[in-house]
DNA sequence: GAATCTTACTTGACATATCAACTATCAACC
DNA sequence: GGTTGATAGTTGATATGTCAAGTAAGATTC
């Protein structure tokens, strides 16, 4: 069998008679179907506990900023996520007491938010969880591989800004 | 600047001042953050021309499926996305004309759905801005990196299979 | 110091994804 | 040939993500 006529696993993956059409394609098609499959492990290890993955990544932002809160913005440029989206996922995370927000006092513009007490338990009770999908996710890869996978990726991003 | 102390890219972007704690959490996080980076490439390529990524996808596979179309869950199973969600896409795609749906005279539980001719004349407007999307994609790495990434996804994908 | 610009949200509308529960149909069994 | 189970799809509720448009407050300009 040559090399020419076989189909690469993407291509076996998706039931797809042709080739992919470029390099590009092949690249962009392959790194979102497996962040689905990375982002889908996540939600699995997290769901018992009752948290979604993108709230978990906002709960482990405003852990990360301790003491002095992070204002709502900060924390949707560190999520690549659009401001309209954070607001309701904030007023998510208030109701369920694991943030808590006020109104800045310096700039009244700013809104900062902080982890509650019952957000840090909770973070502490998941943070294992997710170790075990993420080891999960690169359990296919020797450490070099993933090293080279992360270098990739950084390429990919600064490529793209 | 000794190597222990320089921060990894995605550690910057992130504004994190603590390392990751381990490779595959990096790796976990720096998949998603490009994934992401990426799609919104494709969103902003296709935004002009009225059709969501989703959608642009749902017409390739149908397209790729030509005259014997495909019933509603196969099209779902290429898109890793749960049955639930693909109903409703298609109400809409159909209501665009984009799409026809029949019940099949084989198996009566079945939908089968096909791309229209519009369908296909939106697909050949698109093709060519999905493509130079995916060639900014890759643009920052070489020929032969964008092959090796495309491998190591493979891997990942492998691993949680 | 009033008008204008910019920033930081906030709200409304819609697309997408998830789960759970329901309907319709086919297939197997006795 | 009627029950039983599996499969295909739909519907409803909720979470998230998108854009567009609005509000409120700080910053700049004249």
């Amino acid at each position: 069998m040559s090399e020419l006529t076989t189909q690469s696993p993407l291509q076996q993956e998706l039931k797809q008679r042709k080739p992919f059409r470029s390099v590009g394609h092949e690249a962009t098609v392959g790194l979102l179907r497996s962040a689905d499959v990375v982002r889908r492990r996540w939600t699995e290890a997290l769901e018992p506990h009752g948290i979604t993955a993108p709230q978990y990544n906002v709960l482990r932002i405003l852990r990360g900023a301790g003491r002095e809160g992070l204002c709502t913005l900060e924390v949707a440029k560190r999520l690549i996520e659009r401001a309209p989206g954070i607001t309701r996922m904030m007023d998510r995370l208030e109701a369920r007491s694991w943030v808590r927000r006020e109104r800045s006092s310096d700039d009244r513009r700013e809104v900062r938010c902080y982890v509650t007490p019952q957000g840090e338990a909770l973070l502490a009770r998941v943070d294992a969880v997710v170790e075990e999908a993420d080891a999960a996710s690169i359990r296919g890869l020797s450490t070099a591989e993933a090293r080279e996978l992360i270098r990739l990726l950084d390429k990919v991003r600064a490529g793209l800004r």
